[in-house]
DNA sequence: GCACATCTACTCGGATAGAGAATGTCCGAGTCTCTGGGG
DNA sequence: CCCCAGAGACTCGGACATTCTCTATCCGAGTAGATGTGC
């Protein structure tokens, strides 16, 4: 269990998106030396989130990412999903069903109580995410550090 | 977010012990081909659980694995931690101290807020997954199916 | 019949390969802007 | 003075290495029980 590191980069990459004026494009030169990151790798993430729709992107002079949204309406956790891809945390193989003691498909109806536990908890996990949003973690911020974000 | 296969493993085994008689153990060669397992994979999981304090090896004949406390008393969250090492899931690198608008120190006290929702979230998701015990999982499953660990 | 030494068979544990994903890097395609010339 | 064509520079996007974790496997160390022998 454990989180791609470029998910930190995806956020912080969100938060100073928000930062700057509605319309305005910040290429990725510019947010990768924000936080002295690689430019190629971070080049990958941000695609991420282009293809997830959280980003728009511009080519040419004066190009770069924007928000597609108002950060008031971008949660953490479309951004988590936007990096790692969102696919399932926990597949289950249903092993109850092979073994000497398997069990027939029809005491299988339910699903395996293990799996039950698995999603109630990634439930739990990504309804934690969704109640923050970009907007807040910008409210967050200590103020020497709001709009900072080199032009 | 990736949750080793393992842990289904782990969880499952568990709740096969929890069905035998106190004091009885179960080789790992019972418990693979209880689920069809590989058996030497299974035993990287088993010691792990092991090493974790959730079950009690002992070698030779009629050796095994049992548990070290009553069921009741092993959640779900045990289990998945001591097969994934319970490390810390997301690592915060404090990117907002780097780079061309880097905060000072002195504006860094308060942990970064990006840390703090994805603490909050994993808290959540370990929360939930100590919901639920062993001996839930025990209870939930299909009469037909408990106490069917061969001797 | 009982005690003891030995021996066997069974158990776990650590060390060792292979596959897949995450990480990190590079170069090419496309486009907007600026500049220079002509009308 | 205005318009247009071309060149240039800047941007993103996809293809290519490298490292690390997860998966999978094998063989050796150790121990409990069974066995055979002597008293």
């Amino acid at each position: 269990m454990k989180l791609s590191q470029g998910v930190e980069w995806g956020v912080h990459c969100a938060v100073a998106l928000a930062q700057t004026a509605p319309g305005v494009s910040v290429s990725r030169r510019t947010l990768a030396e924000r936080y002295a990151l690689s430019e190629a790798y971070l080049a990958k993430h941000l695609k991420a989130m282009v293809s997830a729709g959280l980003l728009y992107a511009m080519t040419g002079p004066n190009g770069g990412f924007r928000l597609t949204r108002p950060p008031e309406q971008i949660t953490v956790l479309d951004v988590v999903e936007a990096v790692e891809g969102g696919g399932p945390q926990f597949v289950c193989q249903e092993i109850r069903q092979r073994g000497t003691a398997a069990l027939s498909p029809e005491h299988c109806l339910e699903r395996c109580g293990v799996a039950i536990a698995m999603d109630e908890a990634k439930e739990a996990w990504r309804s934690s995410l969704s109640a923050t949003t970009i907007a807040d973690l910008v409210a967050r911020l200590p103020a020497a550090a709001r709009g900072r974000l080199g032009t």
